[in-house]
DNA sequence: CGCCAGCTGTGCAATTCTGAACAGACAGAG
DNA sequence: CTCTGTCTGTTCAGAATTGCACAGCTGGCG
């Protein structure tokens, strides 16, 4: 199906369809998809699966700036200037994405209007959350970014589920996550678990109690 | 000149003009634009002058997530689905900017296609700075961080011109964009002018000498 | 001039955070 | 079963950061 198909145009079709500078690309779990200072000339499409996104600085830290599913977008620093990739992105999860081309990306995006508008949808969400991210960098002590991240892992993958258990993740992630190191996180885990916040004997996973761990958060 | 105006459209006109759900409101030097909590219904955009986003915390501390000049749009978060701002935004200069309608601009968003390309390249430049921003509060001490406000103030407003000359701020405000109290600014201002990276006795206004302080930066 | 408001220069104690080390638990591979 | 790698529990000294308090400087204004 040629990208010239322009009447009837559904965004959920091209991104779930090959053509011309589209591809299904698959990577199994804790495999790399990209690396940092690799070519960019391609934006990704969350088919199925979950994929981590990290950067390393010069004096060896590594931060984690997010964890991506289905139906999330990634790479997307192509197409603003960025020649190379600022970051790394691995698969979380066994993965199967859509790859796009950055020619094809700004073609389709052009042309497009869904398309265009599912794109600039996606974009202010994660402007939103970046901002958020920021705000909570610049306002919280790691004890509180700690239980965000909790509670924002916890309805990781959603779909409205009160799911209040954690997707396996060591506590070195976690402190990638909230920017600290892995003591603290250790710390302050133990603590949260003394004060009844999280469980994480039952069964294998951690189990979050939102509402409490809200409590800590909103001081 | 109405939006149905499809054919040899011009972003620039349409930011340059009134119409249907956009009008040009101006602000004078520390006029507030929009408060934290009010209802978000509106893009901005700017033609002229300078503005200052700022979030405040619960516990009273607030922070700068951003100095924007012309050809910047801020409040875009009405856009996703905020319906309150989640800042605030103030004239740092006299001010004079596009106010657009949420409805209008998402119309013209989904319309045409030379605007959408053009506030997607800015959603996209937004990203890669916030991305930016908070891989820096995330590997970074204060000090590297106010090396890289100061450069980054030095080019603000920017058109190329090697401007070594920061706009008067305040250390307060320089606390607030690094992410650090005033105490720690003075300290590292007064080292860095000891060090000789910074002048601030020649006329009014900071001189920064970027090679000098691109070195703090990168170690 | 005298007063006020808004900055900057200092100093310092208390708190938070880092970095590194070491031991134990546990699971998979050989 | 033993080896090995990955993760957690714990400790701690030293560094970085915060929060406050107070003095001095400067410019606008009546």
């Amino acid at each position: 199906m040629p990208a010239k198909t322009r009447c009837n145009f559904d965004p959920k079709t091209f991104l779930a369809t090959l053509g011309e500078g589209r591809e299904v690309v698959s990577f199994t779990e804790k495999q790399t998809i990209f690396t940092q200072g690799d070519a960019a000339d391609a934006v990704f499409y969350i088919q199925k699966g979950k994929v981590r996104l990290t950067v390393l600085s010069s004096n060896g830290k590594e931060a984690t700036l997010g964890l991506l599913s289905a139906g999330d977008f990634f790479g997307e620093g192509a197409l603003g200037g960025q020649p190379l990739r600022m970051g790394s992105a691995n698969a979380m999860t066994g993965c199967e994405l859509l790859r796009i081309d950055k020619k094809a990306m700004m073609l389709a995006l052009h042309r497009e209007h869904t398309f265009s508008d599912l794109f600039v949808a996606y974009l202010l969400a994660r402007n939103i959350r970046y901002e958020e991210d920021l705000v909570d960098q610049l306002f919280n002590s790691s004890e509180k970014r700690l239980a965000r991240i909790l509670l924002l892992l916890a309805h990781f993958g959603k779909a409205g589920a009160p799911e209040t258990v954690v997707p396996k993740i060591s506590q070195e992630t976690l402190a990638e996550m909230v920017g600290t190191t892995r003591s603290r996180v250790n710390f302050f885990m133990n603590r949260f678990r003394k004060l009844g916040f999280v469980d994480y004997d039952t069964g294998h996973g951690l189990q979050v109690h939102s509402s409490l761990l809200n409590i800590i958060l909103h001081d």
